[in-house]
DNA sequence: TTGGGGCTTCAG
DNA sequence: TGAAGCCCCAAC
């Protein structure tokens, strides 16, 4: 019997799988999706099993045997060694990296290398004496006592052997349980027992008033009050007897708790949640985007869509970007499918996660709810899939393979014949499109669901505060709309938009930034240079001294910190409680998490922060929600800017006024005519929607055309520059007349890592060519120009081109 | 990616 | 002549 076996090293001549032989003794339990130990050339690695067969075509000779079987159960089935197959076609990775994905880090392989002695006699003494009784050392601790030299030359004489040793990054938590003999072995013990022993005696009386099978050790210590050398005692006399255990660990109950009971739903709810079921009940792939306002109780729909799956045995996965993973979410599906949930978020440790990931392989639960990666959370029956907000970017991983989470869904949906939601308040312009073309189905949800007005929004022109004299960062309609909120004990969201930080040029005054005369896109200011460049065409251009459209001398790069906005509040309301929240403050494991639960507690006035409050939150008494710099993201070099603003300025609205209370919005800004801010008052949809898809059609950019970015990056400038143009005129030559090849330009970071980066972006509208001719370049890559120090690197499908 | 073999270089 | 450094290649 002939294993397949994809082995743990990502290198461009080794992505495909290796033949092995199986013993014979193992030919019953081997199976695709199993972990082996292979040897590999001189070493030793892991490897995934993707096939077995019964004949190889290699010479006999040639084929090695497996070493050893790491799992008793496949980790990985056959479902997801098929889109291992297809992730890393489709987005050009290893096929490695795209197993390995799909496992919890903790399940990595760490290799070690230790020395064996074989021969002892023939060592010197010294060298025994470090050993000690020790038969093997790893090289690191040789290497630390200054003994490598003597390990070469042991090893050249065959004294010591060098291996290779594959560790489990983290291991399954055992206990120590003990076991309990029934009540008349322990009296009989008992009465065994001399008086002088008084904490044996202690012990077994204990036992005796607290009958059971079994107990942790720890517990038994902790309740009796006895010493582990009394317990250890028993054990030796076998009264007691004691295994090790695996428990999973435990993890933070959640704080807060839903009720438990599905909720009462709208009309719009009802026909969206009818409509799933359907496709449920049929058995049919279909995916469908839910575009329900802020407060629209998607949530509500996504639980009883999940609770009709779970009712015919089947399971379902819940993707969240990270952010909003919040306790409050989580919480409504531990309320509502109580131990049938397991939560996988980034504040757990690797071995929590593994603990979870098991418990989902193992069918303990129904439901996973996580980030990106719990969208390949080994379930075998899904019944649904859903990505809440499902526009953002953070589903896209940037790291090798890079996926798309919205993909991987519908390819999972797709195998197990189940729908897939897409729920959104500002979907992305892709699925939209995809909606009204009737590739996804739309469900779309109007009202509030809990029939409140949505909140009224004023945008302030920042520019007109200047000319009135206020050079503060709070406009009068949102100093004294604060005011107003502290004295009536309401509470206060700030958003400080933070995007893009200090990366572009603006007149003060007029409110003009400066932008390429080439491309209707902002130029980044960059300092090594002081000049403004632009990613898109390559022009540059020297800082103004005064502003281009008005003259005025007010030009500077934007951009303000959390920091100096709380300081400035505190010179507007002294009196204010103020929790900040940016990546300072929330570094630390649980910070983000009590931070909220305080505000929500009451225990602020003013949440200030950046990006991270625009979602989820869901308090009560929050009546305000001010945006200090709507254009920020405004102006970034990246074509989706509009979109993400717009997104960011919906759902941060959404927070406002979701309960009794009315809400209000104040957004500040220097460019109150730009269509996603004006747009953002009504928070209208539909209308942004047409007007940026006109916008990205004149342009040629997604969703019209695809795009996937190349880049070529070299710590020396010319050749970098020289392969992205070879690269360039590569694709040029290969691709349809059809595909638009712009470039190579500068990347945004031209220089990272001392690294020159260029890029070429291609777009297109159909391109079968494409992968193939990636491919190409690929090869060429690693076989000759990769020699060269350059690292080139492909992206298909950017979250935004930098 | 990693380890080994082979080749060159340099000092002794 | 041996050690050290570098390049190249195969890996089942």
């Amino acid at each position: 019997m002939i294993a397949e076996v994809i082995v743990d090293v990502a290198a461009y001549p080794i992505d495909r799988p290796f033949d092995y032989a199986v013993p014979a003794e193992w030919e019953s339990v081997m199976e695709p999706g199993l972990r082996v130990k292979v040897p590999f050339g001189p070493r030793k690695v892991v490897g995934y099993v993707t096939a077995i067969k019964m004949h190889s075509e290699l010479d006999s000779g040639k084929i090695k045997p497996v070493l050893e079987i790491i799992d008793l159960e496949p980790v990985l089935s056959t479902e997801l060694l098929a889109l291992s197959k297809w992730m890393a076609a489709e987005t050009i990775a290893y096929e490695i990296d795209a197993l390995q994905v799909m496992l919890p880090a903790a399940m990595r392989a760490k290799y070690e290398k230790i020395m064996r002695v074989v021969k002892p006699e023939l060592l010197d003494d010294s060298f025994r004496e470090f050993l000690g009784n020790r038969e093997q050392v790893s090289l690191k601790a040789l290497q630390d006592a200054h003994l490598l030299n003597e390990v070469k030359k042991y090893s050249e004489q065959g004294i010591v052997q060098i291996d290779t040793a594959i560790q489990q990054k983290t291991k399954m938590k055992k206990v120590r349980m003990i076991h309990i003999p029934d009540t008349a072995h322990l009296e009989s013990a008992l009465e065994e027992t001399h008086s002088n022993a008084k904490k044996q005696v202690e012990l077994l009386q204990w036992l005796l008033l607290h009958p059971s099978k079994s107990m942790e050790a720890s517990e038994i210590m902790n309740k009796s009050g006895v010493k582990a050398n009394v317990l250890k005692a028993l054990l030796d006399k076998q009264v007691i007897e004691q295994s090790q255990v695996e428990v999973y660990r435990e993890l933070d109950a959640p704080k807060m708790r839903d009720s438990g009971k599905p909720e009462q739903l709208t009309d719009e709810q009802q026909s969206a949640l009818s409509a799933i079921e359907q496709a449920s009940d049929k058995k049919k792939q279909e995916t469908f985007l839910l575009h329900g306002i802020t407060g629209s109780g998607k949530t509500e729909v996504y639980l009883q869509a999940i609770d009709h799956v779970l009712k015919k045995g089947k399971e379902a996965i819940v993707l969240v970007p990270e952010i909003s993973l919040t306790p409050q979410m989580t919480a409504r599906f531990k309320g509502r499918f109580g131990e049938l949930v397991a939560v996988l978020h980034s504040g757990l440790s690797s071995g929590e996660k593994y603990d979870e990931w098991r418990r989902i392989h193992r069918g303990e639960v129904k439901v996973a709810i996580g980030a990106r990666s719990a969208v390949f959370a080994p379930f075998t029956n899904l019944g649904l899939l859903i990505l809440d907000e499902e526009h953002e970017s953070t589903y896209k991983q940037e790291e090798s393979p890079r996926y798309h989470a919205r993909d991987v869904a519908i390819w999972r949906a797709d195998y197990h014949r189940c729908p897939v939601i897409l729920g959104s308040a500002t979907p992305s312009l892709e699925s939209y499109a995809r909606a009204t073309k009737d590739v996804y189905t739309l469900l779309t949800l109007t009202k509030r669901a809990k029939q409140q007005a949505l909140p009224e929004v004023q945008v302030v022109d920042m520019r007109e505060e200047l000319k009135t004299g206020n050079r503060s960062m709070f406009s009068v309609a949102l100093a004294d709309g604060i005011r107003q909120r502290l004295e009536r004990k309401e509470q206060i969201v700030l958003l400080l938009n933070k995007r893009g930080f200090s990366s572009f040029v603006l007149c003060r005054d007029c409110g003009t930034v400066v932008e390429c005369p080439n491309c209707d896109i902002s130029l980044t200011y960059h300092r090594s240079s002081e000049s403004l460049k632009c990613h898109y065409c390559g022009h540059e251009q020297p800082v103004p001294i005064e502003c281009p459209e008005c003259a005025s001398e007010h030009i500077r790069f934007f951009g303000t910190g959390t920091q100096k906005a709380q300081e400035e509040l505190y010179k507007l309301v002294p009196e204010a409680r103020v929790i900040r929240m940016d990546v300072d403050t929330t570094s630390t494991k649980g910070a983000h998490e009590r931070l909220l639960h305080d505000f929500g507690e009451g225990k602020a006035d003013i949440l200030l922060g950046t990006q991270m409050i625009a979602k989820g939150l869901d308090f009560p008494r929050i009546t305000l929600v001010g945006v200090l710099a709507a254009d920020t993201s405004l102006h970034l070099a990246d074509f989706r800017a509009a979109e993400k603003t717009f997104q960011l300025l919906t759902q941060v609205s959404g927070r406002a006024g979701r309960d009794q209370l009315p809400g209000e919005v104040v957004i500040q800004t220097y460019d109150p005519e730009h269509y996603a801010i004006e747009l953002s008052k009504t928070q209208e949809y539909v209308p942004f929607y047409e007007l940026e898809m006109d916008r990205r059609r004149q342009l040629g950019y997604p969703p019209y055309y695809f795009v996937t970015v190349v880049q070529f990056s070299h710590e020396d400038v010319l050749k970098a520059a020289d392969y992205a143009h070879k690269g360039t005129s590569f694709l040029m030559e290969q691709l349809s007349s059809e595909s638009v090849i712009i470039g190579p330009t500068a990347a945004a970071i031209s220089r990272l890592n001392n690294r020159y980066r260029y890029q070429c972006l291609v777009k297109y509208k159909q391109e079968p060519a494409l992968v193939p001719v990636l491919q190409k370049l690929l090869k060429h890559y690693k076989t000759s120009w990769a020699k060269d120090g350059l690292v080139m690197s492909i992206n298909r499908e950017p979250t935004a081109i930098f």
